[in-house]
DNA sequence: GCGACGGTTCGGGCTGCGCCGAACCGTCGC
DNA sequence: GCGACGGTTCGGCGCAGCCCGAACCGTCGC
């Protein structure tokens, strides 16, 4: 029996769709969050949570009369990119420019599952290939120097015999242009939190670059943001 | 509107994931020979081989009167093993061991869209890290000892702006342990062929190593394979 | 206790779509 | 020319599944 028919099925609805994209945010939503932000009734968003967790795709966690859900690893962030990234030709933005407001402050930073997005990810990306952390001329791999980096300034060390990979990149729908995930995108938005680097803006997936954080990644990577 | 739930229904019907998962081994098959594989009418192969077509999923090729229909590039074959990957719980395998016949050839070496998969890839992939040409540990990455082997046992040459990566690892349904795909996966797939290391097999992928390509892959990478 | 509220379950309506057989079209071989 | 054959189109059948509203259940706050 052809279970990839049955993975893609879990993404194949317009509904479901939706919720995933919104728990790219790497954080967890309520039922009812996700059905306002998909245009749903709550019973329809509740049978669609309860297909997906079944499908492995999320995980739930109840807390009182709310019920959270979020996904369910980073195998189920990498598969949802996967589709998302194949898609070239229609493209979800007709805008040329994002708008100011909150689709703005998205599209300046946000985090993408459990990673720094938006200007601020491909900025951060950039700088550390330019500094030669990363290399991107053999996939995309993580330098000597740049593992040194990554235990000096994040204090993140990669477990030898990891599954996960090291670093990966990530191609998501409002930027054309890759950003970095894996262990060391999720290594430096943890921090980036950790720190105040940035901070989350409202209840979405932006994220605002402070003060602090803004001389943090000029000192360390010699990326101007913000 | 959610382009990803589209792209997503493609591969979310039982038939259209037969015949995506049976044109894996990367070349043109026709239509017949599709329908009758996944065991549906020509009409209904006709109809869902127009909508993967023209869902980009899939290129076509008209000659006489047969529809030749091949994946359309590389970024559709990820995009199936993306899918096909995830779903370790639920196995396609319940036998334990390959039989032998038709299943247990492909079970030995086989093509995989354009790399070479089975244990023979397994084996080469293996082989190829542990001569240092391929390392493992910051994700997969093609050592520079590797390129000058690429160089000089295969003639081939990363182009510096290509945007497929030089080695991508896949995970395929019948092996439970990866094999390299991307640019080196092409290259070495390719060459096998051409220098007579490997034959196909009948009209499916398995392919049988000569004694010649036992002997190359020995000579060029300390690999015992046949 | 009560009401408000988040979430679930159930019944039912509607649509989409996957499938087939039959008819048809083009190509090939004779 | 003709028949064989690969492929397509069309009509229609039947199921799956997406959605909602209504009723219901548990939790929370008062």
């Amino acid at each position: 029996m052809s279970s990839i028919a049955e993975t893609a099925s879990l993404l194949a609805d317009r509904t479901r769709a939706t919720f995933c994209q919104a728990l790219l945010d790497g954080r967890a939503w309520t039922a009812g969050e996700l059905a306002r932000s998909a245009g749903v009734s709550a019973s329809t968003a509740s049978e669609q949570l309860s297909r997906l967790i079944e499908g492995g795709l999320l995980a739930e966690e109840r807390q009182g009369r709310h019920r959270y859900v979020r996904l369910a690893g980073p195998e189920a962030a990498a598969l949802i990119e996967a589709v998302a990234s194949y898609a070239p030709a229609a493209s979800s933005r007709p805008r040329n420019l994002p708008r100011s407001g909150r689709a703005g402050a998205e599209a300046r930073a946000r985090t993408c599952y459990d990673h720094l997005a938006g200007e601020l990810g491909v900025t951060l990306a950039d700088a550390m290939i330019s500094r030669g952390l990363v290399s991107e001329d053999a996939g995309l791999s993580v330098t000597p120097a740049g593992r040194d980096w990554l235990a000096d300034a994040l204090g993140y060390r990669h477990p030898a015999g990891a599954r996960r990979p090291l670093v990966r990149s990530c191609l998501d729908w409002t930027e054309r242009r890759s950003h970095l995930a894996g262990a060391v995108g999720a290594a430096l938005c943890a921090t980036s939190l950790e720190r105040q680097w940035v901070r989350r803006i409202g209840s979405g997936r932006a994220v605002k670059v402070t003060p602090a954080g803004a001389e943090s990644f000029r000192e360390l990577l010699g990326a101007e943001v913000g």
